[in-house]
DNA sequence: ATAGGGTTAG
């Protein structure tokens, strides 16, 4: 230690030869910077930091070493102020230059305090560190890059920084590239972005691959995330993570679950985020008895909040409410999405009034709620035909919880007062919302009119949803049925030429039922499954069963022009139907039938499942995009009200 | 001194 201090003897070759590194002379430090750096070292650091506004006052400039370190120290206690303080130190008297230089290890001291702002989400103090800094590094404007690609809303801010970076002469690195590429917003951007990788060689980087996988699956390029994925020839659980991730989210279900055995098979073993995707992947496709085994793996896990929220939903949206309180109860920490989780679940399965005794009890338990648990919550009220709860809740939620109603409530309140029966209240709700009126708004309206047979309202629900999606066909279908209700022979023609014209075809009906862990997919019409013909067999035989329970097919629920008998036909061939034979074929023990699909349940087809229900003594749940059905013994949890 | 993957609604 003692010849740094010392000028190293010039005239003697051996000794310059000997350090390959030029030596600095260095008078000794200052005791109270001595002290400082010792202080940074072995602590407490509550007193370097004490220390810190002395040595700015004497006029001593604290070293870079010393000074990074206690600003991460800053970082992992979560102390902003402390950093602030550090801040001060390195901004007195002019100094911010010799704590961003490039030379002595000055710019680490910035650098780092860059890097705090951004952690403890003071995105502005860091961007205006960053605007004083005399140098800037590949480090610095990646921090910034980073940080804005994480925070929400200024993604675009973060790929003009990238430009700026590359415009001053400072190439990105893979650091660089795999934090920006979160902040790609159209495929444009990564097609460009994903080609820069390539051309500088960094494409083949891990860290650049999760990345890129994530970013073509987020913008729902399946396709373009798999290639990245089958082209790599190393792989980590990362990247195995992200292309999970990207098919659990993006629905694919049975493949999420396909590319997790493959992983179990490449011999990596699933970490926390592994076993939430698996079980979002469970939740979509409602395979329940899967589920159930990435519980086991879940106990291991007890403090990770995201995954027991994944886990909650999972048994919320496989419609077991049983083992989802329990979970909830037995969970040792909740937050505002475990709670919304849970006011969802309820309120989808049909149970209304305990989502909002839940709301109620997290309102005590003193846990903000944020828009989505008012979603839930706006839900409940509507499906439970709770008007008055309803419009105190959205009048309210601005003032109690700061809250302001957007469009998903306003959404929500046309639902309340469609399906109470109130269409003219719910047409003035439109008229005076503040927003306007989206195709989501009218499909909401339009779903109330058909409940309530108001035909009219229904048609001129279905113009203006045409007008802002021509391509709906929902809308168009329900145009020309309406219309030809209603005899008007020339305005049904033209709706249907309209149709023929654009070659709409309607999205087939689907039902998914888990049969020991594996997934069965039923279409409508469709006979091509391997048990087909026992399918039949035993639709056949149900109908024999509650046709003497009084079971008649509802061929008003078919809309199209076919006669009876083709529109018989075209009913008892809807996916559940099949599903639900399926089911009560393998059928096994008490358990419940669950089934999953992907249109809202015809009349007809509830009034099948209600009545099966109760001939074959056996519960069928069937889940469809919005809510749930639990049928037993002839009822249905909706109270025929959805 | 800088980086990638996971949870609620519609």
């Amino acid at each position: 230690m003692k010849s740094l201090f010392k000028r190293p003897p010039r005239n003697r070759l051996a000794a310059t030869r000997r350090s390959s590194r030029p030596v600095h002379t260095q008078p000794p430090p200052h005791p109270s910077l001595a002290i400082f750096s010792r202080l940074c070292v072995e602590g407490p650091f509550p007193a370097a930091l004490a220390l810190l506004p002395d040595l700015a006052a004497a006029g001593l400039r604290a070293d870079p070493v010393s000074l990074t370190r206690l600003v991460k120290l800053c970082v992992r206690h979560g102390t902003a102020g402390d950093g602030r303080l550090i801040h001060r130190h390195v901004e007195a008297h002019g100094q911010l230059s010799h704590y961003s230089g490039g030379a002595g290890g000055g710019i680490f001291v910035s650098n780092s305090l860059v890097s705090m702002y951004a952690k403890f989400g003071l995105l502005d103090d860091a961007l205006r560190l960053f605007d004083r800094m005399p140098e800037r590094n590949v480090v610095t404007w990646t921090t910034v890059v980073a940080a804005l690609a994480n925070a929400d809303g200024r993604k675009e801010e973060a790929l003009r920084f990238l430009v700026a970076m590359w415009r001053d002469g400072v190439a990105p690195n893979a650091y660089t590239f795999s934090s920006v590429l979160g902040a790609c917003g159209t495929p444009g951007v990564l097609a460009a972005l994903h080609a820069s990788t390539v051309k500088v060689g960094l494409d083949s980087d891990v860290f650049v691959r999760s990345s890129l996988i994530d970013a073509y699956m987020k913008l729902g390029d399946l396709d373009g995330g798999r290639r990245v994925f089958d082209e790599m020839v190393t792989r980590d659980l990362v990247v195995w993570n992200s292309i999970i991730a990207g098919f659990a989210q993006s629905g694919d279900g049975v493949g999420a679950i396909e590319l997790f055995m493959r992983m179990k098979d490449a011999g990596f073993s699933a970490n926390q985020g592994t076993l939430t995707s698996v079980l979002r992947a469970c939740t979509g496709m409602v395979m329940l008895e899967a589920g159930r085994q990435v519980h086991a793996h879940v106990l291991k896990y007890e403090r990770d909040l995201i995954l027991h929220n994944a886990l909650l939903d999972m048994y919320c949206k496989c419609g077991s409410l049983e083992d989802a309180e329990a979970l909830f109860h037995r969970m040792p920490q909740r937050d505002v999405i475990s709670w919304s989780t849970m006011i969802s679940g309820l309120a989808q399965n049909g149970k209304s009034a305990e989502a909002l005794r839940v709301f109620d009890l997290m309102k005590s338990e003193g846990v903000a709620p944020n828009r989505i648990t008012m979603v839930g919550v706006l839900f409940a009220c509507s499906h439970a035909g709770l008007v008055e709860d309803g419009w105190y809740y959205f009048r309210s939620m601005k003032k109690l919880f700061g809250i302001q109603p957007e469009r998903e409530h306003h959404n929500c309140m046309v639902d309340l007062l469609g399906r109470a029966g109130k269409l003219d209240e719910a047409v003035e709700f439109i008229r005076d919302m503040n927003l306007e009126p989206d195709a989501v708004i009218w499909r909401t309206l339009l779903g109330a009119c058909r409940m309530h047979k108001s035909g009219n309202l229904a048609a001129y629900a279905a113009r203006e949803i045409l007008k802002l999606e021509p391509d709906d066909q929902g809308a168009r279908v329900l145009l020309s049925n309406t219309y030809a209700d209603l005899r008007q022979w020339t305005d049904a023609e033209k709706s249907w030429k309209a149709m023929r014209d654009r070659g709409m075809k309607k999205e087939p009906g689907r039902s998914w039922i888990e049969l020991e862990k594996h997934v069965h997919v039923f279409i409508a019409g469709d006979l091509s499954h391997p048990c087909s013909d026992t399918i039949v067999q035993e639709l056949n035989r149900l109908i024999g069963r509650i046709s003497a329970l009084g079971y008649v097919p509802q061929t008003e629920f078919v809309l199209q022009d076919l006669a009876i008998e083709q529109k018989e036909d075209l009913l008892k061939y809807h996916s559940e139907k099949m599903a639900i034979a399926f089911g009560t074929m393998h059928a096994v023990g008490g358990k419940p039938i669950r089934i999953m699909k992907n249109l809202r349940i015809c009349g007809d087809c509830h009034a099948f499942a209600k009545l099966v229900s109760k001939s074959e003594g056996r519960m069928i749940i069937i889940r469809d995009p919005v809510r749930f059905h639990h049928f037993q013994d002839g009822a249905c949890s909706c109270g025929d009200y959805w």
